[in-house]
RNA sequence: GCCGAAGUGGCGGAAUUGGUAGACGCGCUGGACUCAAAAUCCAGUGGGGCGAAAGUCCCGUGUGGGUUCGAUUCCCACCUUCGGCACCA
């Protein structure tokens, strides 16, 4: 027996799993069913200089997952690819010079590297990267698809701006609303952007969560983020300027405590009412001074507004109220006006107050019924609430509504290293796509792509223009460039046909494989990257791209690994190398480590210390495999290492499968040698260790497959999943625990054939019982079969 | 403020449907091997009381209550930590 060599035998194996292809999966000539397909997804990574141990977890999670599945008969899609476009390496550029596609891929080659030393089962045929042009020619395809749906469009809407840095920033980049580069404090500003229409799928989204096996908490950040409100639209009459202004509410029931009425400083009618009101200046001066403010100042500062001079009519009470301008009313949400009832909505009393406007109560909170309402005081809330709706619909003056908190997705971006929006702005046509036949539109080169408060393309005036592709006259290129989570909110189809230069990926294919049923990533997409997608399949099943609704059928969230407290990430310098780790002790004892630290789905403080003793365990294993290996091979059955094997197999079996955890199947096949360990000639040896290198190999495959040649065997990676013999696992005895008054007090061997009655008079025979006893009579005895005898005195 | 998750030995954690709390590992202690060390192997290791010992009893899963023959597990209240949202009408 040689000793345990973790680097020699890992790159052996490497080599061997690559010429056989042994994770390289074909796609189906036409016409093929899916049959027994599974499509084992993590989330790409953004390939910035290395990796760090959370795609460690992130993708050796994946990998157990593939080989348990392969395994279990089914062929496993397993790809891998690059989120490659995006402001870190853009940033990097401009820090330490080149160009943001040599940076990338330098690192794409790095982390591929870093990937293979790890030995993950990955179909090497399929990787993608956002920045490849073959790639982004179908993300420029896919834009112009939503564009003709009408759901890609133009609007003026506040973005992040850096005074300093003369540019937009995304809000990853603002820190404490300040920007994450330069420290100034970031500017609202006013600007025209692309948006997805995300807004007109809010409702698919809520309801197609009941399609998909996704944990609670995921869906219920989901759901909190689109904000669904039921309530009324009610209208308010300016007769001033013969009006009807719509009011979104969720109180309907409080309309006769309205007693003024607030606008947004952004909403439409306040520009008329400037014109026309005696003290016109003081909005005006009252507007600019709010829309300068941050929204976070919007949200913290005291209350404050200036009255219009203008009056709306209650439509329930008749009464006139004033309307006032105030920055505590958001143009975005509902209508951008309001009904305030300072009686009872906390803000509007704190406005009232400020103000001295005049407060009416019309709930009583502690009966829950109306009060001060007309013909509908004494009704309970509930019922007051559709009472109203209705009886304001039948005087025309408001309807049930629904609003969400939801705001439809920009995504442009005045930033050089992204995919390019394939439009051309033409002073007669306006804007007109670029033909399909003409995509890719390639990210040109430009001699300087740190912004300079427009877009880096701007300033290649030769890529800029060209003729509108409608009239021919002289137009210019769209040159902002598209948030990367329009790339990450595709990829997943194109890995089921990355050749593919006709279209985006052939349907068939993307039904063949797709939805993913496996995606494992970090719960912080929860509200970008997992909304996006769901949003993007949706409209690619309407178009009738893809047969499904829903991308990710099942999903889990693996924890954070820190470092001293703070999370592990791209933008952090924290990091222990993976590779450095593998040279240390070999790549299955960190594969196994970082799975045995802890529950997957749980954030982990990283440390090194244990990592030496998965090394011990390891090199335990070797030695014990090879004792077994020696022995006999005797007929066993009925030896209690061949029943410990096979109640491992059902253990490591139902965790992995059905439970979804990784770290107790480690501690299982531990237990496993320490009992083989003991007597590695004992009967039944050569089946434990067999048993034990079999179950490990999700984990650590190199060494599992050396032993498994040790044991005389060949290409483990294509043996069937052990299952455990019913048979073995029925024990003839056990042991029972007696408990009086629930507290344990003896344990005695029992057959497993005893009756209870046998049972209780086995407990009620126990010395150490009797002492309990003391003469005290036993009121009843609960008996759990297989199990315990409680004596209850 | 609202919504969600979690709290178990010195440490990471286990206990799957209400049924033996602390599996497995780290660390630590003692021993074997060694000139010595490392490595390896063996034994012990929640806290406390009584006992020379074998043992035996009590306490113990954030805190306080409750349900139950029996609660880490279920219910109520509270504390702490972490995450999401937050002037969303």
């Amino acid at each position: 027996m040689d000793t345990y060599d973790p680097q020699a035998i890992e790159t052996k194996w490497q080599r061997v799993w690559e010429d056989a292809r042994a994770f390289y999966v074909d796609n189906p000539p036409p016409g093929a069913s899916p049959n027994g397909e599974y499509y084992m997804l993590e989330m790409l990574p953004y390939p910035s200089g290395h990796l760090h141990m959370g795609h460690v977890l992130n993708y050796t999670l994946g990998d157990v997952v593939t080989h348990f599945q392969r395994r279990n008969g089914l062929r496993v899609l397993r790809p891998m690819g690059y989120d490659s476009f995006g402001l870190p390496a853009e940033n990097a550029a401009i820090k330490e010079g080149g160009h943001p596609r040599e940076i990338v891929e330098s690192n794409i080659a790095n982390i591929e590297r870093q990937m293979r030393r790890l030995g993950w089962a990955i179909d090497w045929d399929r990787v993608i990267a956002a920045h490849d042009p073959a790639f982004y020619r179908w993300t420029q395809w896919l834009f112009l698809r939503f564009l003709e749906q009408g759901l890609a469009y133009r609007k003026e809407a506040p973005v992040n701006w850096c005074p300093n840095d003369q540019t937009v920033l995304a809000n990853e980049q603002v820190v404490d609303g300040k920007c994450e580069r330069c420290g100034a404090v970031v500017e609202a500003r006013k600007m025209e952007q692309w948006f997805f229409r995300i807004t007109a799928y809010a409702d698919a989204l809520l309801d197609d969560h009941d399609l998909i096996d996704w944990p609670e908490r995921t869906k219920t950040i989901q759901r909190n983020w689109i904000g669904r409100s039921e309530g009324a639209e009610l209208l308010f009459r300016i007769d001033e300027l013969d009006v009807d202004v719509p009011v979104f509410t969720t109180r309907p029931d409080t309309v006769f405590g309205a007693t003024f009425f607030a606008l947004a400083p952004e909403h439409p009618l306040v520009d008329t009412m400037v014109e026309r009101s005696p003290n016109g200046d003081q909005i005006r001066e009252y507007v600019r001074t709010s829309m300068a403010k941050r929204v976070e100042e919007r949200a913290t500062d005291e209350k404050s507004g200036v009255f219009t001079g203008f009056f709306a009519t209650n439509p329930a009470t008749d009464a006139r109220i004033p309307v006032w301008v105030a920055d505590y009313v958001l143009m975005e949400y509902g209508t951008g006006a309001l009904m305030a009832v300072p009686g009872q909505d906390e803000r509007d009393g704190a406005f009232a107050e400020r103000f001295e406007l005049p407060v009416t109560q019309v709930i009583d909170e502690e009966q829950g019924v109306l009060v001060d309402s007309a013909q509908f005081s004494g009704m309970p809330v509930d019922e007051g609430r559709p009472a109203i709706v209705e009886w304001l619909g039948d005087r025309g003056r408001g309807r049930p509504a629904v609003s969400f908190r939801l705001r439809d997705w920009g995504f442009s971006r005045q930033r050089y290293w992204g995919c390019p929006i394939p439009v051309v702005y033409c002073g007669e046509c306006g804007i007109v796509p670029v033909p399909d036949d003409e995509l890719p539109v390639i990210l040109p080169e430009v001699e300087d792509y740190r912004p300079k408060g427009k877009p880096p393309l701007a300033s290649n005036e030769e890529w800029l223009r060209v003729p509108c592709p409608r009239c021919g006259a002289e137009g210019t290129r769209e040159a902002e460039t598209m948030d990367t989570f329009v790339d990450s909110a595709w990829y997943f189809l194109r890995y089921c046909d990355p050749e593919n230069d006709q279209e985006p990926f052939a349907r068939r294919l993307a039904d063949f494989w797709a939805p993913i049923d496996q995606y494992i990533g970090g719960i912080d997409h929860a509200t970008g990257h997992l909304m996006y997608s769901r949003f993007f399949v949706k409209v690619m099943n309407e178009l009738e791209l893809v047969g499904f609704r829903e991308p990710f059928q099942r999903l889990f969230h693996q924890g954070w690994v820190r470092q001293g407290g703070t999370k592990m990430s791209k933008s952090r310098g924290n990091v222990t190398a993976p590779d450095e780790l593998a040279e240390m002790y070999g790549a299955d004892a960190v594969r196994l480590y970082i799975l045995f630290a802890g529950p997957a789905d749980q954030d982990m403080d990283w440390t090194e210390e244990g990592v030496e003793g998965i090394a011990r365990f390891l090199r335990r294993l070797w030695r014990i495999v090879h004792e077994a290996a020696a022995g006999d091979v005797a007929a066993a059955d009925g030896a209690s290492l061949v029943r410990k094997a096979h109640e491992t197999i059902a253990k490591v079996g139902d965790d992995i499968g059905r439970r979804f955890v990784f770290n107790t199947p480690i501690a299982a096949v531990m237990e496993l040698i320490n009992e083989l360990g003991r007597d590695p000639s004992a009967p039944g040896a050569r089946f434990a260790a067999e048993t034990a290198v079999s179950l490990i190999q999700p984990y650590a495959p190199h060494v599992a497959e050396e032993l498994w040649e040790a044991l005389g065997h060949s290409r483990l990676w294509e043996e069937p999943w052990p299952v455990a013999d019913e048979s073995h696992l029925r024990r003839e005895t056990f042991e029972l625990v007696i408990q009086v008054n629930g507290r344990v007090r003896d344990r005695v061997e029992a057959s497993a054939d005893e009756s209870e009655d046998a049972l209780v008079a086995r407990a009620k025979a126990s010395e150490r019982v009797q002492a309990q006893l003391d003469g005290k009579e036993i009121r009843q005895a609960i008996v759990v079969p297989g199990k315990l005898v409680n004596l209850v005195v």
